[in-house]
DNA sequence: ACCTTTGTAACACAGTCGTGCGATAATGAG
DNA sequence: CTCATTATCGCACGACTGTGTTACAAAGGT
């Protein structure tokens, strides 16, 4: 069996029991229950906790980027840009769940440096698709404070939904309407 | 003895474990061990793990609370703001382990009804608040819309520092930037 | 002096944790 | 066929978990 495949359907299964029971639930055994293996069959692909829950994390939060950086070039800039943002915050179920695994990871990093180093890739490739988003919204002004504006802004509105504070539908107008006055 | 400032006394000790070792490493035992008493005194006070937790989380949240609508109201309408919005943000070493343990708690209550319960009344107090300020900065705007995005921005520009991605001075650099522009 | 209440500690218990080890198939090279 | 390699599993171990119970010390009213 291809080691690498088996690898990732075990990252899933931490993922389903993150977004399900919460990310207080994860253990060896839960993963294991989840992905329908043993325990045991799990030491052979991670050899500890730590190992899988690092792997775990990169996995998701690589879905994500390889699925945003993969999109077509906001060409309709306006909605293009829209699009590719929506693609990391919680807007549908499958995106609420994706957006809960990274966000228990990051709150996981705080503790954990070997997690915070995943994380801060993240938001380096995140801050640079914001750059590089701002750079096409916007003609004079600064661009990068642009980026950091809106890059803070997303995953903001992200958190606000998470915890209840928003729903979805309210965090896309916002982010529209923030978009709306970049652009005019 | 006084019983809700004992209550106090460990809501901080668990406050402290999540600053210095995460929130995965937050137990009955090494909150006891943090305090300095043991584990059996523990239960005089909190019947149960998940009771404390709740407790400190709460305690920790209205202590940010408290201290802002303590605050002298924003006069020097920009400056006043600024300070009220950075009371909540990480910008030293006290805040930033306050926004630590607020952030842990708000991951752990994506899994926990009781903790999302608590989060949600304070950034319902919160919303208020960017709203008050809002209705300050802006004349002739949304100020609901305004508001949320200010709510939002401090948010997210927080959880950017707490993941290593800004440091504080960019942080404080961007909100500056931004009320800036508001009150233009 | 006695007894009740109260704060604190220590321990027992069942359960779960991460991890290591041995057993059992399956697979494929020689 | 043989045998080494690999995949998978189940279990055992010690440590740690939350919780309940019991024991003991201090205090205060009667």
């Amino acid at each position: 069996m291809d080691h690498d495949v088996r690898r990732q359907e075990l990252a899933a299964a931490v993922g389903r029991v993150i977004a399900r029971d919460g990310v207080a639930e994860v253990s060896i055994r839960s993963v294991a229950a989840e992905s329908g293996w043993s325990s045991g069959a799990l030491r052979h692909y991670f050899g500890t906790r730590g190992e899988l829950l690092a792997f775990a994390c990169e996995q998701v939060i690589d879905q994500v980027t390889e699925r945003i950086t993969a999109m077509p070039v906001p060409d309709g800039v306006r909605e293009g840009v829209k699009a590719v943002l929506l693609e990391t915050m919680p807007v549908d179920e499958r995106r609420h769940a994706e957006a809960t695994i990274a966000f228990s990871f990051l709150a996981l990093g705080l503790g954990d440096p070997a997690l915070a180093r995943v994380h801060r890739l993240q938001f380096t490739k995140m801050y640079e698709l914001c750059r590089q988003l701002a750079a096409h919204l916007t003609v004079g002004d600064d661009v990068e404070t642009t980026a950091r504006r809106l890059h803070a802004l997303v995953d903001g509105l992200s958190v606000h939904v998470l915890a209840g504070h928003l729903t979805s539908g309210e965090m896309v107008r916002q982010l529209d309407d923030y978009l709306g006055e970049l652009t005019a």
